[in-house]
DNA sequence: CTGAAAGCGCTTACAG
DNA sequence: CTGAAAGCGCTTACAG
C-alpha cells in the first residue's frame, strides 16, 4: 500500500500563516482577502504544490464542473467527429469529460448513468441512437428522472425522448427523403438499401424516410432488396456481399451510415465492380473521411462537431421556461462521384 | 437556483430503520450484516432511488475507481482507435474514464493533469507524442511528481520520458526503418517524405529511421525532399501539393502517419497523378480507413487498440519493482496497392 | 453483528 | 477583511 499523503488546505494555511478561510478565499478568489496575505498564500500552495481536493469542494458546496458523455462507440468515425465538438466546447467552459462507451449494451448505459449520477456530474450528455425498447426506456428514465430531480442536467443527441431532455434531432427522415429525390432524379427506380437494426430509431427513420419517398414516385421496395446488418464497416461489408451473392440488380445502394457505405465499396471493390459504372453508392452522416474515398461518397451531409457543440451548449446553459428545447439539424445532400446519372 | 436535493445515506438508514453505518456496510457489503437488516436496506435504497455521492465516497477513503485519459484530439483516427482498447478495458474494470483534449496546446495538457490530480484520479494515462520542449517538460513533471508521490499511477503511450512511469512504446524508428527497406527491396531510389513537426518525439523517430536507413543503403535525401507540415489530414494534402508545385521527382512518397498520407493521396489525385502507377505512396499506424481506400494504402501496422489496452493495464496494475516498465510494440510493414516495383 | 462518533478536506454563513 | 465553527455525505476504527 502506498501512503497517499496530499497536501492539503491546512497545510497551506499553516505555512502561510493564516486560517483555513483565509487561504480558501485567497485561492478561489470568493471574497476579498489583502494583498499581502493573498500572496503568501499563493506562495505558499506554489511552494507545496498544492492542487485542492475536487472531491472535497464538491461535497462542501462548490460546483463541481465534470460533464458525463455516453456514446456507443469513441471508435467509431461518427461519434468521433462529434465528440471533436463537445470536447472543444467543455475545454472552452473548462469542463472535465467523463467519457464511457457502452458498445451498444443497453444495460452499460444503464449502469454509466448511475456512474454518473453517483459522480455527481453536472450534466450528462447522451448521444447516439437509442432503442425502441420499452423495458429499457423505463429503466433508463429510473435512473435519470431523480438525477433530473436533484438539478442535474440532461441533453440528447438523435433521440427520441419522451422524457423532457433538451435534444438534438438530426432531421434523418427529411435528409433520406431528400437523397431519395436526388437519386431519382439522377434515374435510378431500381434501389438496395442496407440498414442496421430497425431498433435503433436513427435507422428507422433514415430507412422509413428513404423508402416514403421513393413511394411516393411509384417506386417500391422489395424485402429482398433490404438488407439489415450490424452498424458498423463490417456490417457494410456483409449486408453488400450478401446482396452480391443473391444477384444484385440495383443501379443504386443506399446505405444508412457513411460507416456501413464504406464496408459496401469495399466488397463492391473485391467483386470487380466499378463504382459508379457498374453501380451507385450513397451514404448518410458525411463523416470526414469520406470525401477521401475513390470515388468520393455521395452523402447526407450533417454538421457533425456541431451536433456535439450544440448538444453541450444546452447541457450548460440555464433552462428558463423548464420545457423540452429541440434543436433540429438540417442534413444536406452532397452529390460527389460515387453516384452518377443512369437513363431509366 | 435549482434545489440539488438528493437522497442521502441518512434517508435510506431511516426508512431502513438501522444506523448510517450499518446501512453503508449492507450496501457496500464491506462487513457482515444480518440477512433481515439488510435486505431492509437494499429495499429502501431500491425504492428511493438512492445513489451514493462519489465525492463523499472518495474523500471518506474509499478508492475512487476514475483514470484519466489526455489525448491531443479525440476525433483523430488515431486515437480514436486506442481509445478504443482504453475504454474496453476500462469498462471491462468498472473504471469510468475521464478524457481530455488538448488540441495540441502543451499549457491545456499540464492544466488538464492538474484538474486529474484534483479529481484525484486513480491513474493518469497521457496518449501521444510529447515535444521536446524542456520547460514543458519541466512543468508537466512538476504536476506530475507531486501526483506520483501521493500514490497516483501514470502510464505513457508514444512517450519517452526521463520521469519513471510505465510506459508503452511503438517501435516507430524500427518502424520505419523496416518501411525503407521494403521501398528499397521494390527497387525506388528517389523518396520524398512528408513529416510533421520534429519536435514531436515520434515524427523524429520516424523521419530518422527512414533516413537513415536509406542512408545505408546509399540513398540521400535533399532537404527538398522533405516537407514539414501539421500532423493532419489536411496537413499531408498541403504538403504534397508544395511537392508538386515544386516538381515532384521522386518515385515513392513516405508520410510519417496515416492520417498524413490520405490527405496526399487526395492531393495527388485531385492533381491527375494515379497511385501507385505514377508515385507509390506509404503510410504509417495503419488506422482502420486505409485498407478501404483505392488504393489500400501500405503503412507499417501498429496494434492500435492494443496500445491503448496496455497502457490501462500498465495503469491498473500494481508496479511491485517500482522500477519504469516499458513495453514495446513493434510495428509491420503491411505492403498494399499504393507501392508498386520499380526497376531502379 | 450493530451503533455512536471521528474524520476525510474543503466552503461558507456567522460573528467580530 | 479575518477567523472559529458548522456542515457537506460518506467510511471505518472503536466499543459494545
Amino acid at each position: 500500500m502506498q501512503a497517499r499523503t496530499h497536501v492539503t488546505l491546512e497545510d497551506v494555511a499553516r505555512a502561510a500563516e493564516v486560517s483555513l478561510a483565509t487561504a480558501s478565499r485567497a485561492l478561489n478568489g470568493t471574497a476579498p482577502v489583502r494583498q499581502h496575505l493573498r500572496e503568501r498564500v499563493l506562495r505558499a500552495a506554489e511552494e507545496l504544490a498544492y492542487t485542492p481536493n475536487a472531491h472535497a469542494r464538491a461535497l462542501a458546496g462548490a460546483t463541481h464542473r465534470t460533464v458525463g458523455v455516453i456514446c456507443h462507440d469513441v471508435s467509431d468515425p461518427y461519434f468521433a467527429a462529434v465528440a471533436g465538438g463537445i470536447m472543444r466546447v467543455a475545454g472552452d467552459n473548462g469542463m472535465l469529460v467523463m467519457l464511457a462507451s457502452t458498445f451498444r449494451e443497453p444495460e452499460r448505459e444503464i449502469a454509466y448513468v448511475s456512474m454518473l449520477r453517483a459522480e455527481r456530474a453536472a450534466a450528462i450528455l447522451l448521444i447516439g441512437s437509442g432503442f425502441e425498447d420499452p423495458d429499457w426506456e423505463r429503466a433508463l428514465d429510473a435512473e435519470l428522472d431523480p438525477y433530473l430531480a436533484g438539478g442535474g442536467r440532461v441533453a440528447v443527441v438523435s433521440r427520441h425522448r419522451s422524457l423532457k431532455v433538451d435534444s438534438v434531432l438530426p432531421e434523418n427522415r427529411a435528409g433520406a427523403a431528400a437523397m431519395a429525390r436526388s437519386l431519382l432524379d439522377l434515374g435510378h427506380r431500381r434501389f438496395a438499401v442496407l440498414t442496421g437494426s430497425q431498433a435503433l430509431t436513427t435507422v428507422s427513420d433514415r430507412f422509413g424516410g428513404f423508402r416514403d419517398e421513393l413511394k411516393k414516385a411509384g417506386v417500391r421496395l422489395r424485402p429482398a432488396d433490404v438488407v439489415e446488418a450490424p452498424f458498423t464497416r463490417d456490417g457494410g461489408y456483409a449486408a453488400m456481399s450478401e446482396l452480391l451473392a443473391r444477384g444484385l440488380d440495383a443501379t443504386c445502394v443506399f446505405a444508412v451510415t457513411d460507416v456501413m457505405a464504406i464496408g459496401a465499396l469495399s466488397a463492391l471493390r473485391e467483386h470487380g465492380l466499378s463504382v459508379p459504372d457498374d453501380v451507385s453508392v450513397a451514404g448518410f452522416d458525411d463523416i470526414p473521411i469520406v470525401r477521401d474515398l475513390t470515388p468520393p461518397l455521395t452523402t447526407v451531409a450533417l454538421p457533425l462537431p456541431q451536433l456535439g457543440e450544440r448538444a453541450m451548449e444546452l447541457a450548460l446553459t440555464e433552462n428558463p421556461g423548464r420545457r423540452r428545447r429541440i434543436h433540429r439539424m438540417a442534413g444536406e445532400v452532397v452529390i460527389r462521384s460515387s453516384t452518377r446519372k443512369v437513363s431509366p
